[in-house]
DNA sequence: CGATAATAGTTGAAAATGTAACTATCAAGG
DNA sequence: CCTTGATAGTTACATTTTCAACTATTATCG
């Protein structure tokens, strides 16, 4: 790395970066359903994948399981989330969406798509698609 | 945008990844010397550009002020940093570096190249580049 | 000028997060 | 079985972050 240049440090374009990103796309699901970051990644992986557990979820999500936690108890609350013991093994329990939950799901992944889209032209579908496999790539 | 799928989202790929690099790197400047994420981030911009106000860090960093405040005051107490009220303008004052701070930073920098090297690798240069640059273009 | 608005930065209270310790349950090996 | 260790998830407490209100100063415009 001959050429290292600070302000070409990884970690922090990618924090600047996503920072800018989530902000931007916030405003839609905490207007509209005043649903923290967490909280709407929870919806998104109950409503992409479906019924699991909040172990599974911090795998899949990189997430904390005390946040993940907090986050199940508000969605809980907000009725768009449900719990359910599992008969097996009784420490986990599977999560899954209400039909208010999946509701809310819809609607935020149209949002997701349009923003996508927004965001994907800025970029050459080369460049987008090396930008997206590089992040998955990085969190393997 | 027809094969649009969530796991894709691209706020999401973000976030992950920042917040897997970020925690990665944390390391070295928490275990060493004590220091937040925003801290680090002050101390990178002061060793790279100069001097600078709080606000410039604010808007080249996408920081929001109340946090660049906070980190300037921890940074002002382990002596990294001095101010310098500015006589044009005497809400604003000027940051920099102590001797001791740039010091700090000169390692830093250094732990930020192996780190970069290491990240790198996974890479291929055209990967790296696109990657980089689009990260760039995201926060213009 | 002088009033009003804008800006740089700080602060207090509320909200969110991280860390460690905790409960409850299951797994494995003797 | 029964002890020891692992795992799913929660909770308490300390640390950070956010939000709104604040001070002090400068800019704008009648």
């Amino acid at each position: 790395m001959p050429g290292f240049e600070l302000e070409n440090f990884i970690p922090y374009l990618l924090n600047r970066a996503a920072e800018k990103s989530s902000r931007e796309f916030q405003a839609v699901y905490k207007q509209e359903y005043g649903m923290l970051r967490t909280e709407w990644r929870i919806v998104f992986h109950l409503g992409r994948y479906g019924e699991m557990t909040a172990r599974e979820i911090c795998s899949r999500g990189a997430l904390h399981k005390t946040k993940v936690s907090r986050a199940v108890s508000a969605l809980e609350e907000k009725r768009f989330l449900a719990r359910k013991r599992s008969e097996t093994d009784r420490r986990e329990e599977y999560l899954s969406l209400t039909r208010q939950g999946k509701s809310v799901f819809r609607k935020l992944e149209n949002s997701a798509r349009e923003y996508q889209e927004r965001f994907a032209g800025n970029f050459t579908q080369d460049e987008f698609r090396i930008l997206t496999n590089a992040l998955k790539k990085l969190t393997e």
